[in-house]
DNA sequence: TATGAATGAGCCTTCATTCAT
DNA sequence: CATGAATGAAGGCTCATTCAT
């Protein structure tokens, strides 16, 4: 049990039942840990909702600024990036929950700026590669947080088809067929 | 102030902070009530967030009923049926910013079926507006919930513009230019 | 039961076991409130401290001002002013030793500052009535702050006297007999 | 680092912020040691406090008796004594501060015994030079015992030079000129 | 000797709610 | 209708101390 177990714990308590509503004898119960032992590892409840995040944000920051360099085409650089942004949905399910339910509270406190930049770094990118048109961009963000509200990764499409999925209804609209394999 | 104003003021209580974040005491300084007096009008706190609910809900459900049952084409529902759900969310934007934040805790409550249940009928009737293709549901129902964490009233679109440009997007696509006025 | 009882129960409950070691529980006791009803009242544990030093001083400056005020004679003001003084270690005994026992605790919180400053004019006040010899003001504020440490209020000496015999000693020394009366 | 550097770090912090105000990891922080470290050379918080006291009591006691025992005349043995005292303050001021802070815990504890008899063995010595006036006594006491919140290593007059300004203070009052050095 | 993870009692405080008036 | 004092469970957190390594 270590500190990065317990914030994969913490992700899972908080994407459940939100911030507020888990209450730290919660999370002792999700890591087996005691008070003392859980606090050996963290600085407070806020702690871990903050490093929820930066478990999120900074390694999809990492892989949307790659798949952008990896190609000239700009088609090809949105399409990759919701490709990443999709599968870390996937992979960060309880990460991307917290992170879509408890904005308010990271927008609203002045020591978590960094996670504020990470948020409009990423904004930033995807403005970039949908110039012109906010509405859209507004629209994808909307598509792509929505998601963990009905992801089931047993589902019958896999995070790119519908990253892919995502990209054509914006491009072409929604008559426009699966893109196959 | 009556109940009704109670409500409204937990909604925006409830929006700008979260229902947990909100205590009793920001709503007795919002309402200008005293404890007492605040307990006249209302069971607790949760009756207040259901209340929240049912204000959002039944009306928005009953609109979409009736644009449904306006016309036979079937696009033209589905635009008018956007444009009421937009129209809601601009004019009821703490309502609807409660019921995203707060879904969690409304889906988990067996006391509050009926709110499940008008909801679970408000997709209903979207689905059939969109048949066979759950993502495109999926993808405006993101759209349109994401709505509240960006929508300006001040701003350059209204909401019938936005709700047509939602509607423009899901069909044909981003290039698709703005349906004028 | 009101909030000025709870602080003369504070008073004491810090005066016996000093403030750290005084916990809420043992002025649930001493009080006979709840813990919410505790609460009802105060904004906190510091908030005791600090009302208890305010109750010290404010009423001791006052009183100390006019003494010095009522005469023209030097040598009868810093009587005067030490029988008030005296007689307020007397009638506050309490509130006395949490002044002088927790001493460090208010000099270094900033937000406490009138009670420094009210210190400081009592002082400043002091120093004036011994000009000139800041070893003589400082022998005094020895004794007078020391005396809770073994005042017995059924004692041979009334406060009146005593506050008489520390002037004597400050000024013609060990020597002097009592005065009398 | 050895059991002696661990008391005087102890004496320095408990000087510095009170005796419950001091956390081990106070401790930890002033020695360098770690949890387990600091362990192996202490028994507990509590015993840091009592070696405190005794580094302090002990070779004062011892002082003052052999300043008794090396001269006939009671005023001299005073000066001695008292100037013993003060240089003690001088050197041993965090234990002074702490001594004096934190007497109501040490009176308190029944296993503390041999603490409180030094105390009242050293008030008994100073009883016996300031026979049949028990205020002066407690006056010098006072004085004393203030020292630490004022005195100034720095400052004009050597720790010898107030002490016999307090003599002379205790002895013919106020107007006594300074003993020259 | 020394480490540092882990303990668990206890601390201060908040909170939705009740109820005598 | 309305008051506001009082409730008491629950919350987040600190802390001196222990112990396997």
């Amino acid at each position: 049990m270590a500190r990065e177990d317990v914030i994969s714990a913490a992700a899972r308590e908080f994407a459940a039942r939100g911030y507020h509503a888990t209450s730290i004898e919660h999370l002792l119960a999700a890591t087996g840990l005691t008070r003392g032992g859980l606090y050996h590892y963290i600085d407070g409840k806020a702690d871990l909702l903050i490093a929820v995040q930066r478990e999120l944000l900074a390694p999809l920051l990492e892989r949307a600024r790659e798949a952008v360099a990896a190609t000239d085409d700009p088609e090809a650089k949105l399409r990759a990036v919701v490709r990443e942004w999709v599968r870390h949905v996937e992979t960060h399910r309880d990460h991307m929950v917290v992170f879509a339910a408890e904005r308010r509270l990271v927008e609203s406190d002045p020591r978590w700026a960094d996670i504020r930049r990470q948020r409009q770094e990423f904004e930033a990118l995807l403005a970039e590669l949908l110039p012109g048109d906010s509405l859209a961009r507004l629209a994808l963000l909307g598509m792509v947080n929505h998601m963990p509200s009905w992801y089931d990764p047993a589902g019958r499409l896999s995070a790119t088809e519908i990253a892919d999925r995502f990209v054509d209804v914006l491009l072409t609209g929604v008559r426009t067929p699966p893109v196959p394999g």
